[in-house]
DNA sequence: AATAAAGTTTAGGCAAACCTAAAAAATATA
DNA sequence: TATATTTTTTAGGTTTGCCTAAACTTTATT
């Protein structure tokens, strides 16, 4: 599989979870910063080497084996993020891009062994679940901040949006993987929410309280 | 810079050490595994980009440029060897064809924290030096077990052939970096040693004894 | 010196992964 | 429903890196 193939499938397994339905050419493009032309080209290959069911005009889905090749692609880079998180002191935010080039390096031992040298680990350093070598993910129960109510408490267990700016912006506020975010009070005008963080408060706009995963 | 041009220039960079001269576009060919044609073409592209002397007919030589360039890259096969075998427990002769491949990764930040996490190490697993961030190699005085006496002793710090075959045979004969060699005796007749490895005594080929270095 | 052999370059193609522009299909609007 | 807009596909190019086959240059042999 080339570098390129990888990516489709890694984007496709991304958009179809988020929004349900086939992927359209239109998405996938933008979400690769490629042009519609070019993906439907892709995927016209990938169709044809059995990893996504794709008819024109309908969008694509990945199939079984499709799914499974993503996996461990996306098993890959989170490893690699977690061991450029906690062996390179890399942080939350450039750990990302570096990874996005490891994850397509070729080797089974290498992957192996850099699982148990990291010592197994269940989740990367943004709080997501690392596929296990046959591409079993485990479900977690999260919410986001802006679900909970007044009163409420939950630790940041991840993020949805891993920008840079806002893992920087996470990082200023020394909001990490771990902290206890407790809700103070509901901002109905602009629905910003005043939280507890340890031992400060601070005022999350509607957009930050989406973008942060707590369990409960 | 892309793969293929990083990997002509590493290979430049090997030819010319071993032959002296202008590399001329079949023995580069060869040793890239690609065809005399498409070697001639790169090296048009690496002349024009100012990495490297070229006239036709007389072979390519890496000029100042170049040479960072392709040192830059040796180190960071190197320190990613030394990780292989190190940290996730590789052989000796597992390493290479992985360090292939990592050696392209793109990031500055990586190999620096990845050199410091290795605790600045001087010389990879197979004995070679690792050039610092400059591109500066400490040259070693070393010789080859061939350009031994009999009564003479070395101390194992390298080798020329990094074939897995040779890397496994010599991991099969218990020789590791770091093994004193003494010499017994020479056979004139097919140039064969007579050498003691700790307390074992065994004969190598001269195919063998001109690939192993010594530090008398 | 003439010819043969070996090495090197040029010419013309091919596949992968992009692109732009035009055509076609689906969806929204009047 | 007819028309306009948006989405998607198709057609035709481009670049990179590779190839084969033919032409050319250099080196070796008679
Ligand atoms: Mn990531
Ligand atoms: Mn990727
Ligand atoms: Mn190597
Ligand atoms: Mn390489």
């Amino acid at each position: 599989m080339t570098l390129s193939e990888e990516n489709y499938l890694k984007s496709i397994y991304s958009l179809q979870r988020e929004h349900g339905k086939g992927v359209s050419t239109n998405v996938l493009s933008k979400y690769l910063g490629a042009k519609p032309a070019s993906a439907t080209e892709m995927i016209k290959k990938l169709d044809e080497k059995g990893l996504v069911r794709y008819q024109p005009y309908q969008g694509v889905l990945l199939n079984e084996s499709g799914e499974i090749s993503a996996l461990k692609i996306i098993r890959k880079h989170r490893l690699w993020e977690t061991f450029l998180a906690q062996k390179l002191d890399f942080s939350w935010d450039e750990i990302h891009d570096v990874a996005e080039q490891l994850e397509h390096i070729k080797s089974d031992k290498l992957i192996h062994e850099l699982d148990r040298f990291l010592g197994y680990p269940k989740h990367d350093p943004h709080g997501d679940p690392i596929p296990d070598e046959h591409g079993h993910v485990v479900k977690m129960e999260k919410k986001r901040v802006s679900q909970l109510q007044p009163g409420d408490t939950g630790t940041c267990i991840g993020v949805n949006d891993t920008s840079s700016s806002f893992l920087q912006f996470l990082e200023q506020q020394n909001i990490i993987l771990g902290s206890v975010i407790q809700i103070i009070n509901f901002q109905d005008f602009d629905k910003s929410m005043t939280v507890r963080i340890e031992d400060r408060e601070l005022i999350l706009s509607q957009i930050a309280t989406e973008n942060i995963y707590v369990r409960i």
